[in-house]
DNA sequence: GTATCCCCGTAC
DNA sequence: GACGTACGGGGATACT
């Protein structure tokens, strides 16, 4: 029987955790981390890959038979690190303990080991899988072997390797002899590289053959060195040819991975102090699958209909074909309303030569028959990441879910905030539940990805273990979302945006591929234009777009005053160079051409490659589990931040028109951040200006600088209106000087003005920040919680930024809180109204609808009000209406 | 050679 | 170090 054979280049996973972990020791000083980092690459191959036999190669001490043969061979190589030398008797003690077969032998290399291991189960007629990244090692890939690299998740097998290098991998010793290699010290001939060496070995089949016919080659210096080099060449071909002829165990049994040594792991951990992989020994809890029905027939899908007749909850999860919910197929659909079953619902399954595959009920009877489940309005639905199986189901089968919602994901969003992951795998394993990963369903297919060729059988057991996790972190939600009072804002805010989102991403917005193609060609030609005049100035070529040769150009060439510095040279940014370009030329250009360079690449390009071929529609990602603050963020393209404030970014705007007959709506709130802190503060100064329906800025203006309100020159106004948003975030003297240009003391002069006569700011600020130093988190008007963990810190920088998200948490949470309110109430009050607005877009404190034309009159008053009533605070919400034929106005 | 970090610049 | 929340492009740099 042919078996698998895995082997892994052990030496370069030792390096490769060196450098990939950030340094740690245990409380006695060792360091671990190397060891920790190559545990979790050998527990993760396999959990991923799940050999059935397996082996780790390392290099021997001392010097290898290589040396002997070339002196300097990796002779440029610096000796392995003390910190690295003394972990590596652990993890020689991890891989016995792992009861994995380690192979080692003086005189060679770890490459040399799995070329002869190779070779030996190649003629034992098994397969083999070498697990490193080394190219070296690819020398040794036939029918029978490939070489996974774990870091790029990547196979290469003999074809994957013809296209890389446009030679088979038997051919790569006399390429790389050509090329050598600068970290093995190997010279090669000097000045061939890649392209000349692959082009000589591809015409005259391999080194040997290349010397015989060296007299048909053109004269050249690559032709006189390829000549007076031979002998480099040949022995690199030496150095870089792995032995076949070490000694390995032939008994397959002794690569049969088996159950680890846990009390030997555990000792091992516990030296080490590596408390959660000690923990996993313990807890890590395999998903009984034993519940788990893949329904195949009528009299299964019956028995699942009966057994979930009546049920209050459904947990639901969908299996396609693209994790772009529009595009995706559906492949199978999972259901679980219990812990002890779950079903899974095979319908679009392919075989390999792409045909439906049997053992499925057809796709009308299974809709017809779950559609009055899914539809059920009395009966609550779970699953992680809802927007997603909402989009899938409406568009592939024009179902809408009815019921409450109840998404795993957004609940976890909101109780454990600051998490760093929100999959689904990830918060089960924080639970001791391990779930297969998508890799792990598809990963070995030959179709890497894509789920209908998973077999039918594997994917009932992944897709049922998925509603089975997240009705387990559903459980163990609940009590927490209630207990941090979290409900109501789950209930009535978040879920509710769920459906809403999956709407507006469905819809997208039109953009105008004309509008788009004029500005691509006019910023290509400002930009061509602006370059030529900078090199002329600077008096050569470089690369406007480095910072670091922008620096260098404008501070040492041309010897330009600098400003700050930055990590890796004088900071170039938009500040630095306002300031330069008063005076100077160059740097006034520079900008320019940042400017535009910016919008043809971000927004222009961009925009282009993303339309929808056949709608022109965009559809953008609104995230609702990603800001700190509870803000919706967009994605793929991002519309929350198209440019608006300049003249080129109001033409990008124009691109985006409406749908043929309708127009935009766009409501925006006014000021929404300060009437938060209005409200929050209960400021009376602040407050009454917002009661009587003033210009804040211009109020604000007149007082700090002492004047009467028809006094306030546009001036003044500025200044003012940067000290009011300086305010929301907290911004210092030093922000405020930087900002508008003027001296710290005058800043510190504004601000100081600014508290004194709005004292209930300030108190705010003080308050919500000894609030945070008491409980280490803030919260929203509707009690969405943000932590706040280094409030106390003891580093003044760490602790004062602390203070700030503490300052401005509430009122930008507090402005999302509302608008999310917004959404739902205009989404309500549209549909009561009998009209036809759909809402495209969210950008924070603006709505962005699409309607009819002849809708417009009696729709906005309803909008508006759905607005302004959202929520109720001590001083009026205002929107303001914008009319328009493109996102320009 | 590719993934990630960093700088920078858009938005609110 | 100094203004909060995002996303993303392009260069520089590090590398499961």
């Amino acid at each position: 029987m042919q078996e698998e054979v895995y082997l892994i280049d052990g030496s370069a996973y030792i390096y490769r955790a060196y450098h990939a972990i950030a340094p740690l020791s245990n409380s006695r000083g060792m360091p671990t981390h190397a060891v920790l980092g190559f545990v979790n690459m050998v527990k993760r191959l396999i959990r991923e890959r799940q050999p059935a036999f397996l082996a780790i190669a390392f290099d021997s001490r001392g010097p290898v038979f290589r040396h002997e043969l070339y002196e300097a061979y990796k002779a440029n190589r610096p000796p392995m690190p003390e910190d690295l030398r003394l972990q590596i008797p652990f993890i020689k003690k991890f891989v016995t303990a792992s009861n994995i077969l380690s192979l080692e032998e003086q005189g060679v290399e770890a490459d040399d080991i799995i070329a002869s291991a190779v070779k030996m189960f190649a003629e034992l007629g098994h397969r083999v899988v070498v697990v490193s990244g080394d190219k070296d090692l690819l020398q040794l890939v036939s029918d029978d072997v490939v070489m996974w690299d774990p870091m790029k998740d990547r196979v290469m097998d003999r074809e994957a390797i013809h296209k890389k290098y446009a030679v088979y991998p038997e051919q790569l010793l006399d390429i790389f002899s050509l090329i050598g290699d600068s970290s093995d010290n190997i010279p090669g001939v000097p000045g061939v590289g890649p392209k000349t060496a692959e082009k000589l070995i591809n015409t005259y089949g391999s080194l040997d053959g290349l010397y015989e016919h060296i007299g048909e080659l053109k004269q050249s210096r690559i032709k006189e060195q390829i000549i007076e080099k031979k002998a480099l060449a040949y022995l690199s071909r030496q150095l870089i040819r792995l032995k076949t002829d070490v000694a390995i165990p032939a008994e397959l049994s002794k690569y049969a991975l088996a159950d680890a040594n846990n009390e030997e792991l555990a000792k091992i951990y516990t030296e080490l102090e590596f408390s959660s992989l000690l923990k996993g020994i313990d807890t890590a809890i395999q998903v009984p699958t034993d519940g788990f029905i893949t329904v195949r027939n009528r009299e299964q899908l019956a028995a699942m209909i009966s057994d979930l007749a009546g049920v209050e909850i459904l947990v639901i999860d969908t299996e396609t074909t693209s994790i772009i919910a529009r595009n995706a197929h559906l492949v199978g659909i999972s259901l679980c309303s219990t812990l002890d079953r779950a079903w899974y619902i095979p319908i679009g399954h392919l075989d390999v030569q792409g045909n439906l595959a049997p053992g499925q009920l057809p796709v009308d009877e299974v809709k017809t028959a779950v559609q009055a489940l899914l539809v059920s309005s009395g009966v609550l639905k779970i699953g992680h990441n809802l927007k997603y199986d909402i989009t899938v189901l409406k568009q592939q089968w024009g179902i809408d879910l009815g019921g409450e919602l109840a998404d795993t994901l957004i609940a976890a969003y909101l109780t454990e905030s600051g998490s760093r992951s929100l999959k689904l795998d990830d918060l089960c394993q924080a639970r001791g539940l391990r779930l297969t990963t998508f890799a792990e369903v598809t990963g070995n297919d030959k179709r890497d990805g894509c789920f209908a060729y998973v077999e039918i059988e594997k994917a009932g057991v992944y897709s049922c273990e998925d509603v089975y996790g997240s009705l387990l972190l559903w459980q163990e939600l609940v009590p927490l979302l209630e207990q941090k009072g979290l409900g109501d804002l789950f209930r009535q805010v978040e879920m509710p945006i769920v459906t809403i989102l999956a709407e507006m991403e469905t819809i997208g917005i039109c953009v105008d591929p004309a509008v788009l193609a004029v500005l691509s060609e006019d910023f290509t030609q400002k930009l061509k234009v602006l370059e030529k005049q900078i090199y002329s100035l600077v008096g050569h070529p470089f690369n406007i777009n480095s910072p670091k040769q922008l620096g260098q150009v404008l501070f040492e060439e041309q010897g330009l005053a600098h400003g700050r510095k930055t990590k890796t040279g004088f900071s170039t940014d938009v500040g630095v160079l306002e300031k330069l370009a008063q005076k100077h030329e160059l740097p006034a250009l520079v900008l320019q051409f940042r400017t535009i360079a910016k919008l043809l690449s971000t927004y222009v390009d961009k925009l282009s490659q993303l339309q929808d071929s056949e709608t022109g529609r965009i559809h953008t990602s609104f995230n609702q589990a990603v800001t700190a603050t509870g803000r919706l963020s967009s994605s793929e393209p991002n519309l929350q931040n198209i440019p608006i404030r300049t003249e080129e970014g109001s033409r990008i705007r124009e691109a985006f028109v409406p749908g043929p007959g309708l127009v935009f709506l766009a409501a925006d709130y006014s000021q929404i951040d300060l009437r938060v802190l209005a409200h929050y503060s209960k400021d009376k100064a602040l407050v009454g200006a917002f009661r009587a329906g003033e210009d804040v800025h211009a109020r604000t203006a007149a007082e700090i600088f002492g004047v009467s309100p028809l006094l306030v020159t546009s001036e003044m106004r500025r200044v003012a209106k940067s000290i009011n948003f300086g305010i929301v975030y907290g911004m210092s003297s030093f922000g405020l000087s930087n900002q508008l240009d003027i001296g710290r003391k005058e800043a510190q002069r504004f601000i100081d003005k600014y508290f004194a006569l709005y004292t209930g700011v300030q108190r705010f600020m003080e308050d919500i920040v000894q609030q945070a130093q008491a409980c280490c988190y803030v919260t929203t008007l509707l009690n969405r919680r943000r932590n706040v963990p280094d409030i106390n810190a003891k580093n003044k920088t760490q602790r004062e930024f602390a203070e700030r998200m503490a300052i401005n948490t509430p009122i930008q949470g507090t402005a999302a809180d509302i608008i999310k309110l917004a959404m739902i109430e205009c989404r309500q009050a549209l549909h009561k109204a009998g009209l036809s607005a759909r809402m495209l877009l969210q950008i924070h404190d603006e709505l962005v609808f699409e309607l009819p034309e002849a809708e417009l009159e009696a729709t906005m008053p309803v909008v508006k009000s759905a607005m302004e009533n959202a929520m109720a605070l001590d001083v009026p919400l205002i929107v303001n209406l914008t009319i328009g034929r493109s996102l320009a106005k």
